[in-house]
DNA sequence: TAGATTGTTAATCGATTAACAATC
DNA sequence: TAGATTGTTAATCGATTAACAATC
């Protein structure tokens, strides 16, 4: 009865799956195999499948996937054929990057605010919304019908701000600030640790140049090896 | 002999760990056990143990971990102890908002250059640090001994400038287009597809909805019978 | 020494891949 | 019908958790 759980794993990749169906479409291919798209995305067929099986049979023997269906039925697994209102907390460079990307409109999360606590920064207008400061923060919310905020201010005020908007019935916080933040299970947090995410970076460079090193270490020793070898013979 | 390769999982939670015992560090904790600093993080004390024990062992049996001693082995793993040298590709709003943070360069990160095509763009200074054009990219890169670039342009500049950072010797690319980009082997590519993680909450949001609905249903269900069993018996 | 806690081996769990019958 | 490709079951692989001997 109970429908089983969907892994975190296959959640991430969803997401990508969209994307490249969304290119598919643009460049005019209706159909797909599991086989091709496969070859594209550089996973396995069987992931694809087993993925999209979660969620129900989007394809057909012997042809495989119709493109456009399947895009659309992602997408709404995904709840993009939904609208989301959106508010911003944190007017910086980073919200108003996020603001200004025109294609968040496109898939439903519609900018319904931002919020600043500098007072220079409050009034000016991005992107035609106007900066507002966090005072009247909680009735904005239930004005709007808020149900998601983008949390882009310093780790320091975040837990304090993310408690209002929990209390003021936010349900899902996508946080870019460098904390965890503790908020009640029936809401949900997407974090963006942008340091953390460099940090791997860092270590990924750093033991790309250690293998390498230590290829050309052996390189060395079978070099000199084969010297000693051919003075030795001569 | 062949040291076994670290699994992707253990990479991904390692800033966190990371994080946690700065803080720690700065809040005065001199020592901390597995299962303490399992508490905090809410993971297991038997996943801490065998992450780290990926790398050597930082504890002391009947002691624990010293935070400050652990903090620096992960941070010396994690390659922030050395200095690496980046450029940003993309001067807007995400690229501005890189820049600014300033806790990068106190992580060993050194932003030697920003660049940016658009002409109005050009010339400006951010932190510091002068806008450049792209012209001169590779001649700066090789002056400059840069190892790493953030890539915050359109997805269709994306993989045109990707290559030429690569020709340069660019050996880590911080991946904000929408792109997944083409590299050799010994390049590493760390993507930060912003509107896939907001899918991703979008998901979990509306999942979470759904499950609240089929508990309110079953509740329903459940009062009907109950009111049906009172209405029989009177 | 006794107590605490690690490092590490073994057991479990979950996710990925392979295989193939079902079927378009 | 024959060929292609899915949906799904089974096999494999890897990651997480549990357990405990080693040892500070």
């Amino acid at each position: 009865m109970e429908k089983k759980e969907i892994s975190k794993a296959v959640i991430t990749r969803l997401p990508r799956y969209y994307r490249y169906l969304g290119e598919l479409l643009e460049s005019g291919v209706e159909r797909i195999s599991s086989n091709e798209l496969s070859k594209r995305m550089k996973v396995t067929a069987s992931q694809i499948r087993q993925d999209l099986n979660n969620f129900g049979g989007f394809g057909q023997q012997g042809y495989g996937y119709n493109v456009k269906y399947l895009h659309t039925e992602i997408g709404k697994i995904l709840g993009i054929d939904r609208q989301h209102h959106l508010i911003i907390i944190g007017a910086g460079n980073l919200g108003q990057a996020l603001a200004n990307y025109t294609n968040f409109e496109k898939r439903g999360f519609i900018i319904k605010g931002m919020f600043d606590i500098n007072p220079r920064l409050i009034g000016l207008v991005v992107r035609g919304i106007e900066i507002r400061g966090v005072d009247d923060l909680e009735q904005f919310i239930k004005d709007n019908d808020v149900q998601m905020a983008a949390l882009t201010i310093p780790k320091t005020k975040a837990p304090e701000i993310a408690d209002r908007l929990v209390n003021a019935g936010v349900k899902a916080i996508w946080n870019f600030a460098h904390v965890d933040l503790n908020v009640p299970d029936d809401v949900v947090v997407e974090n963006v640790h942008l340091s953390e995410s460099l940090m791997r970076l860092s270590y990924r460079v750093c033991s790309m140049q250690e293998q390498k090193e230590k290829e050309k270490e052996k390189e060395r020793e079978r070099a000199a090896k084969a010297k000693a070898k051919a003075a030795k013979k001569s």
